[in-house]
DNA sequence: GACTGGCACTCGACCACGCCGAGTGCCAGA
DNA sequence: TCTGGCACTCGGCGTGGTCGAGTGCCAGTC
């Protein structure tokens, strides 16, 4: 094993250790709990070069070192294997999300489960509508001037507006609305609405016309207005598992959860079922969570990610297990996203 | 002023100034602060006679005096004044509220602006399921054998179920049963379903009945199985304003917080529109909360109550404005949700 | 040239000590 | 019944000293 190799073998170690212990470790531990072949020193002097390189850090003088944000960094590019689940872990993600009824079920169980399996804080977003498809569009005549669209996708999302309308309408036309609507959407994406709709043949009844165009501007709206806000967040208690994380308090990051725009702009940003995102410490765009680390995943079914879900704890953190546990958790749900419903 | 009446007097001071200092509060400092036109030997004796029967306590022998449980209830029962909101929060509260789209949004403010108003943890109640009016019911034909009921409630409330058939059925079905359901059911209570579908004339086509059925089971078991489940939580990091509350640490509280059932019994035991209610301490039944108080009123359309909402925080709290900022609110909404929706 | 053992040094954790002062209880006197 | 005075208690805080984990460096060895 030459320098270069141990030193890995050094950096991986620290951080195992640190995980493990939360206090900063020293040499003489390190060449007593692994078996890396060296004496102490060796090990001090390997130290002292990953700390010239920035990848761990002492707390002050004379006390252990502390892997730093690059060394995470490092650690989880180069050295975390994918860490398989065990058979209890698996057993426990399907017997947790089977027997769900709906969609709201389904992602309430699953942030409950990540949040277990982790013991991080765990956050599911619901399924994006824009990339979703319409199953069913419902129009419900409210009183004369008022309608109601449902919106139902086929990732069983329902989302319901209610829209006023300057005229009066009749039942009659409302079911005509109805007819239309549905023929045109139905198994097409919400995104491609506007460009249906104007393309449907002039046959369409002249009074239907602008009614066509008010029901599609407010979908659109849905869509635009709120992007995808909708998300599930589970597990907060397990911030205070250890008073040592979070330098300051846990306010700053109780903060940023109340902020779902800020969570969701952290799952949603890139969203990519085949690859887990880790962003560790000062890595993450926002203020608040520059103490934690944020592990994220696209769901979906096949390449389209329909949603991300992740979860969030201390830079100090077991990443190969978060991340596997957090790519399996994805993994089920696009599967019973894409079959039931 | 009497001995009776000086005690109560202190009791008050005591509290008042806790509340404000968060520090033990001496005999000193109250004659000081309160002009109770007596002097701090005389206090002194006052506050013995009041640690004797149980309204403040000494953390240890040579500090000053901090509110039991028991002095915090005398104080709520007796002592507190109504405090009228000032116009700057009145104006707050309506133009937070004003311009919500739809029941979610009205929800997500209220709860934002009850833990902004009263700097705490804030749980809305979203208006009761069973206490509700349908204002109509949707059957939408998903797949032959599969239908959602759509319900839609007079307090703008949206629930969908989906409900798989033994048999298949046709569109025209589906359409009597849309029409015989809403016909039956619309300005009805939800709870008053099942007899209503019963005493329905004979003449109904003997092909409807068992679906009838089938949707006044699917109807009640929503209401059973998850009884005014929904509920909107806000303020979370409210809880570390002060390191000094919560004697061990915020993990029971934010376990208690995630666990909906407890809040939504706390929520939910007494709803009166009419009269606010307040757990302090101890007198709390759930294990986790034993170092908060909990302040719920409900909040409904005249004397019928159709939702609670309420915070929670320190016992150490400013009851008095907290409860005249937690019956304003309930007030408002309760109008919003009569009128608008 | 790379590794090792030894050694002096640093610095936080911990503890004992003592002072200070806020607050108390009690008592005699108004 | 209230008040002023007084002795007493006890936690908070700053000081100083010890302990030990951990380091950096250096000379020696393979």
């Amino acid at each position: 094993m030459n320098l270069e190799e141990r030193k890995l073998e050094v950096l991986r170690a620290v951080i195992e250790d640190y995980i493990a212990t939360e206090e900063p470790v020293g040499s003489k531990a390190l060449a007593e709990r692994h078996h890396l072949g060296v004496s102490p020193a060796t090990i001090r002097n390997d130290m002292a070069l990953l700390e010239e390189e920035g990848y761990i850090a002492q707390p002050h003088t004379s006390a252990g070192r502390v892997p730093t944000d690059k060394g995470y960094r490092l650690f989880v590019d180069k050295l975390a294997e994918f860490k398989p689940l065990s058979t209890a872990e698996r057993r426990a993600i399907s017997s947790f999300l089977e027997g769900a009824i709906d969609l709201d079920d389904v992602l309430h169980r699953t942030v409950r489960l990540l949040a277990q399996l982790t013991r991080q804080v765990a956050v599911v977003q619901y399924p994006s509508l824009a990339r979703s498809a319409v199953r069913h569009l419902e129009v419900v005549h409210l009183a004369a001037t008022r309608l109601m669209l449902v919106l139902i996708t086929d990732t069983g999302r329902v989302e319901q507006r209610v829209v006023e309308l300057p005229v009066p309408v009749t039942e009659s036309v409302v079911a005509d609305l109805r007819t239309t609507l549905n023929g045109a959407l139905r198994d097409r994406r919400l995104t491609d609405a506007p460009e249906i709709v104007t393309a449907l043949p002039e046959a369409t009844g002249p009074e239907l016309r602008p009614l066509l165009t008010t029901m599609t501007t407010v979908l659109l709206e849905t869509l635009v207005e709120r992007p995808d806000e909708r998300m599930v967040l589970g597990g907060t208690a397990n911030l205070t598992r250890s008073a040592l994380d979070f330098p300051g308090t846990i306010r700053p990051v109780l903060e940023a959860l109340e902020e779902q725009v800020v969570l969701l702009r952290l799952i949603g940003e890139v969203q990519d079922p085949s690859r887990v995102l880790v962003r560790i410490g000062e890595e993450n765009p926002y203020e608040g969570l520059r103490s934690t680390s944020v592990v994220t995943v696209g769901y979906g079914s096949g390449e389209r990610a329909l949603g991300g879900l992740g979860v969030l704890g201390p830079t100090r953190m077991d990443y190969p297990g978060t991340m596997s546990a957090v790519a399996a958790v994805a993994r089920y749900i696009g599967q019973i996203l894409a079959t039931g419903g």
